[in-house]
DNA sequence: CACCCGTGGAG
DNA sequence: TCTCCAAGGGT
């Protein structure tokens, strides 16, 4: 791609602007473009929470999670005071777990700083916060002049321009093209001009190319070539693995115990399991886990469940029991806490499965 | 750099 | 059913 002159920059500039002004979505943790032109800045706890939680996570889903997150902590010093525990049962279902331990550390970094560092490198500097995340919330929050780069827009700029390189080995090609658009005047707005052209307008299929603001100038929609971009290194096949889940249920309710704080599913609940295995459990699956195989097991609905990097099939089965002995390391989580708990889909799935069988829902 | 890390919706 | 993918970051 040929650099485009300044000219030519400060002109798709204040053409997408224009568009953001009048087009702009409406979201809990955004400031509206004219507010923003008044003066007004959006909070920094509320950018920050929202920017951690959209990680490769839709507006649609994360819009009651913030909610629910700004209603119970409505401050950073909240959020720092808070146990991992509640945090982890309020982020249940959003995914990638490391997001919720990581601000809870970040929180309390903030909360020591005394507030929100103003720079970019301050930002880096907290858990959890990379390169788009501090480019955002500096741009955002506090109108630096920085152009974080985020899937929408590696999208955008790799049609505009027909960027032929292929992500995500491609991401310093994409970094050095956006910074050409880096520019004292409104870019807070800018940014999120970008991502709203390429969430609403420039989306992965089908865009509507006769809505953009820059389809005079778009090199894609001129050769009729968008869904052809941007250019993608082929994804490796995940693997098929397998499990047995176990839901126990005695009278002071289902066994359950903590994940480490690390790793697939870290610091989330989980009822007793087998380990993961290429190949299926055959026979003997509750002797396997130490229990009681003369018990009226029940055998339920299988679960499957889809993780980023593999394929997981869990056979649930199910008993209730009048006692349950101490298990080391486990604890009681009553049939009515399950939907407040720290427990990751997957888990509310196999637990769903259980409390079917033995006909509790 | 390659891999790990969730989930639900859209087409 | 299947594929793709969404405001990425850590190791």
């Amino acid at each position: 791609m040929s650099t485009p002159s300044p000219d030519a920059l400060a002109e798709l500039r204040y053409q997408l602007l224009d568009w953001y002004d009048a087009h702009a979505r409406v979201l809990p943790w955004r400031v509206p473009p004219l507010e923003g032109k008044g003066g007004k800045r959006p909070d920094p706890y509320h950018v920050w929470l929202s920017e951690i939680m959209l990680q490769q996570t839709g507006v649609m889903t994360v819009k009651p999670y913030f909610t629910a997150f700004l209603k119970r902590f409505p401050t950073v010093q909240d959020l720092a005071a808070a146990p991992l525990d509640e945090i982890l049962g309020l982020w249940a279902g959003l995914g990638y777990y490391a997001r919720a331990r990581n601000l809870h550390e970040g929180a309390k970094a903030i909360a020591a700083l005394g507030g929100f560092p103003m720079g970019e490198a301050g930002l880096r500097s907290i858990k959890g916060i990379g390169p788009y995340t501090a480019a955002a919330v500096a741009a955002i929050a506090f109108d630096l002049p920085h152009v974080p780069v985020d899937g929408n827009i590696e999208r955008v700029l790799s049609r505009l321009w027909l960027i032929q390189a292929a992500l995500p080995a491609a991401k310093p090609i994409f970094r050095e093209a956006a910074s050409r658009f880096e520019h004292p005047h409104r870019p807070g707005d800018f940014a999120q001009a970008m991502m709203d052209l390429g969430a609403t307008i420039c989306t992965p299929r089908n865009p509507i190319c006769g809505l953009c603001p820059w389809s005079k100038v778009c090199k894609a929609y001129e050769k009729g070539c968008a869904n052809d971009y941007p250019k993608k290194q082929p994804k490796k096949l995940k693997p098929v693995r397998y499990g047995v889940a176990f839901v126990v249920l005695g009278p002071d309710g289902l066994l359950v115990r903590r994940r480490l704080n690390e790793g697939l599913l870290g610091g989330m609940l989980e009822v007793p399991n087998l380990a993961w295995r290429d190949t299926p459990y055959e026979t003997d699956a509750c002797v396997l886990q130490g229990f009681d195989p003369r018990a009226d097991w029940i055998s339920c609905d299988s679960v499957r469940h889809v993780f980023t990097h593999f394929d997981l099939r869990m056979q649930v089965l199910a008993v209730r029991l009048s006692e349950i002995s101490n298990l080391e390391g486990y604890h009681r989580l009553a049939p009515e806490a399950v939907s407040q708990a720290a427990l990751p889909s997957l888990m509310q799935k196999i637990i769903a499965s259980g409390l079917k069988a033995l006909n509790l829902l």
